[in-house]
DNA sequence: AAAGCTTAAATTGTCGACAAAATAGCGAAT
DNA sequence: ATTCGCTATTTTGTCGACAATTTAAGCTTT
């Protein structure tokens, strides 16, 4: 079970898919490195197909905010600032915590049981000495509230939009820091205030949560 | 001077963008009604244009949530529900609400400035019964607020994401509605709170201002 | 030697044609 | 008459080639 669960829904039909997939696993994960130019004739010979299906997943990579583009000129993966992280999380504090307050309202007593299961797994992994399921362990967590939220517009934003940016980020910071029993703890009184059907407080609580994930991160960076 | 002034950064520059824009004028406007498939051939011969930029301005669309694509099959303008409107004014509340956060730090005394002279001619022009500047100057107001937030991230999301959207549903749903002069007030506490440098209050005043909007749309849809 | 112009190479933007998939239409069987 | 299956047509996905723009190189000039 890798890291990449939360991806099994995606499933690449079309070529132009399975290149779009390649690509933002490579830069992501840093294969290909932050700032790096994109060339499309390059690309196209190196993943042997036409640059008809390169150009298109470089688009859709640009929607993702991955890589900058300009017309005529062409296509860069994105580099990392510390301004750039505070900005990104600033973003995700506001659309989680709104996960959170509408999780609050619309997951149904099964899914919080499942997330109440999940955090109790997580614990025990972690408890054991097995960091390496701490990324995705915390991915989950996050992943489940926001697809608890019901709101498509949301999850479309997070999933599709922001979360590989997150992770880029912190591949490039040498994954997460050290703060799991913390976090444990937040997450647990984040699914408390659900729990209670008490928005104000789950949005609040996210809110902070992500905050100190922010501050946890911001140092290395600079 | 029409409504579409907050378009004016944008310059198409290459043919692709000429037909994205024009495809999503004609989609926000109503000339492209939601539900109809876009045609890639039909589009094509209509715009003058290879199938290849239409299909590249389709995907931009895609990205901005205006058309729903599947693979192998074609894509058709997102049709309208009253739940997407909600869902839609969700995340808005947040990220306005975070614009404004940040705004209230990050805006310059000039912009402040600016602001409050907007909303006293936007006043002024209302008071006259000139009513057709209503959507415009609400449009600029809250414009002006996301680009004060200074997050390159925010403006990006609601700017070219969400905000045609929000101005298609406004268009089905026959503009706006009559409650001028208690927005005109909500807006005026906003700037308040921004000059004041109150972030808390920024948030929570716009939020509300985006709740009471919401409730005012949306009986009208049902 | 440095700056500016001219020309050559490389890269992106656009196009038409072919391949693959899905839809529509027709006919046969129950 | 309806359903199932097959064929034909349409539509999308992919490809290679050409056009336009940008970048790099070389030359001239000061």
């Amino acid at each position: 079970m890798g890291d990449d669960m939360i991806l099994a829904v995606e499933q690449a039909v079309t070529s132009s898919d399975k290149t779009f997939f390649q690509l933002r696993k490579d830069i992501v994960e840093g294969t290909i490195l932050p700032g790096s130019k994109l060339s499309e004739t390059e690309l196209s010979t190196k993943y042997s197909v036409s640059r008809a299906v390169v150009r298109e997943a470089i688009n859709r990579l640009e929607s993702c905010h991955l890589v900058e583009r300009k017309a005529n000129v062409g296509a860069r993966v994105v580099s990392l600032t510390p301004e750039g992280l505070v900005e990104l999380y600033q973003v995700r504090e506001s659309l989680e915590g709104m996960a959170a307050r509408l999780a609050a309202t619309n997951m149904s007593d099964e899914e919080i049981a499942d997330l109440r299961e999940l955090l109790s797994t997580h614990f025990n992994t972690v408890k054991s000495g097995e960091t390496y399921y701490q990324e995705a362990g915390d991915v989950d967590f996050h992943y489940r509230i926001i697809l608890g939220s019901k709101n498509s517009h949301l999850i479309a934003m997070l999933y599709n939009g922001l979360y590989h940016l997150i992770r880029m980020y912190r591949v490039q910071l040498g994954m997460a820091g050290p703060r799991v029993t913390t976090a444990f703890d937040e997450h647990k009184h984040i699914v408390d205030a659900i729990a209670n059907r008490d928005p104000e407080l789950a949005e609040m609580l996210m809110r902070r949560h992500i905050q100190y994930t922010c501050r946890n991160l911001k140092p290395k960076l600079s």
